[in-house]
DNA sequence: CTGAAAGCGCTAACAG
DNA sequence: CTGTTAGCGCTTTCAG
């Protein structure tokens, strides 16, 4: 049999362009062989290897499962295959980046950018398609997917504000990451809208999103003169943080402090108190991120797209009115 | 300049057929212009394609990642880049194995297995090197990294019974996974041992290692004419289950039931009660499969090793001495 | 030590 | 509708 009308035959894209009979007999002579595309070769003819890049900050960071199986999932349901790199171990994000070209991926998702992060306009300069995921870099020069950071604060606020707190601390995350800028900016917003808005600022910044960090920033948040009646993290890790130093204090939560997160990643309905926190859909996120990475790959000159996906606030029993005496 | 005389320059391997001086004139002028090897084109030339594939059970299970991260680090380090793919979501095993062929994987980790899994010998067929991790197949006719399951178990009832447990049960993972039947059989083992075997034991299978299958599983213990007065779990997430089951039966944990759990994923210990459990270091595991996955592929003739890393005991407090008056 | 030539497995452009 | 031809970017004989 002849290559070309085998490839054709192979191919649901030219099939049209062979018989019907033959068509059929080769698709069961490759299956009774168990023959399967070489994808490499086929790649090195087409400029397309069907490989997607993954850049994750930390795959064992419990927040990005949910994401990476969002993106995965729907990626292998267009037929795309994901290599994941995990950006922790040592090695520069740039070399990974290059890794991941040499690879022949048709596209990256990067979950790992910082604000001003050197390797969009590397990316930018590859021509590569490209998106962000969960954080975005300063000048919005490429896709993304996040969450309403801003908007996720505000709910948190909010509900302890309602609660009747007045003293509202927040355990930032670290501030060239953009989830923790602008859930910072975010919760400042709230507070001022509330009114509650003070000369020093209830603020710590913790240095990762790390319960060790949640715990030392909170640590340092209840060493203030004036001690907050509540306090809110920028992720639900940092809450478990917070969680720490109450517990280290011999302060009780929540009559002593109210404790608020972010993510609602899981099992954080199982700890005691049972956290409240602002969920977003992690999955969903992957999901749309992957979608989007689609569409640029079909079409790189389409409008960069930015989707904010709407949080939602999960009250639960680390929340209450704060002490009367207090 | 030449193409033989470049590719040689650049192989680390066949560096040395080149004049010193004219490979690093190659070099410069390769980092100059950024440079990179197309790997799909030295994989269709080599046979070797740089690429692992991972099959996991599923990515957002919060035990996986440790595992995955382990894996992908030691490979990453070695140069190999990794291919998930997550039997989640629909399609077969088989099918995904064969699209990570047709990827051209020099080599293949698969967390996913069955004792009696069809994909098995479908990998011994396609003679690629696999290496099987987390759970074994019923032969042990591939090579293997494990945890010491039934050695675990016995950690977890000996602890019971040295608190003075009588009536210990025993909420099983699945019995067609390695872990799920291994772990049952360690627990009657270490029962057996103890003399606290009894006619009709006091075990219960869950139906996946879920939290809501293992409540399930749990209520059924706690509806036996003589409840236990500890349960020991064949997993964490299970552990998690049985917890629920003890809440919606109004009972307390540990004062009227101890719970233990395997495998202490991340946050076990912030959950309320702290839960005691058997740690296997997932992160060696992984680690410890990729290297033992490199051997294959360096030598595919070499012996089929099978390692088992020792578990752990972690004491917190879901576990204690049972009620005088039970 | 370096150049020339062939080919990994596939697809696309061009005949027939 | 099908066969022929060429070549994706690399490595590896084989000659010089």
């Amino acid at each position: 049999m002849h290559p070309s009308t085998v490839s054709r035959a192979l191919s649901p894209a030219m099939k049209h362009l062979v018989a019907a009979d033959v068509a059929n007999r080769i698709q069961a002579a490759a299956n009774a062989l168990g023959y399967r595309l070489n994808m490499a070769a086929k790649g090195l003819r087409t400029g397309r290897s069907g490989l997607i890049g993954v850049l994750a900050p930390d795959i064992a960071d419990p927040g990005f499962p949910p994401v990476l199986s969002g993106i995965a999932d729907h990626l292998h349901a267009q037929g795309y295959a994901t290599i994941v790199a995990d950006v922790g171990s040592e090695g520069s994000e740039q070399d990974l980046v290059d890794r991941l070209i040499a690879h022949g991926v048709d596209g990256l998702v990067l979950a790992t950018v910082t604000l001003d992060d050197a390797i969009v306009t590397h990316c930018l300069d590859s021509a590569l398609p490209v998106v962000l995921v969960n954080r975005l870099d300063r000048g919005a020069r490429l896709p993304s997917v996040a969450g309403d950071d801003e908007g996720g604060m505000r709910l948190a606020v909010d509900h302890l504000v309602a609660l009747g707190h007045k003293r509202i601390g927040h355990v930032a995350g670290p501030q060239e990451i953009s989830t923790g800028a602008r859930r910072r900016a975010g919760f400042e917003a709230s507070l001022r809208e509330a009114g509650l808005a003070t000369r020093n600022a209830l603020v710590e910044t913790a240095s990762a999103y790390t319960r060790a960090a949640g715990r030392e920033a909170a640590l340092r948040l209840l060493t203030r003169k004036s001690r907050p009646t509540a306090i809110v993290a920028a992720n639900d890790l940092l809450a478990l943080g917070v969680y720490d130093a109450l517990a280290t204090r011999g302060l009780a939560c929540p009559d002593d402090v109210s404790v608020a997160g972010h993510n609602d990643m899981p099992f954080v309905d199982m700890v005691s108190p049972p956290l409240t926190t602002v969920r977003i859909a992690q999955r969903d996120m992957g999901e749309a991120a992957a979608r989007l990475l689609l569409g640029r790959i079909a079409n790189p000159a389409g409008s960069r797209e930015h989707l904010m996906l709407p949080p939602r606030l999960i009250i639960r029993g680390s929340t209450a009115a704060p002490r009367p005496a207090s």
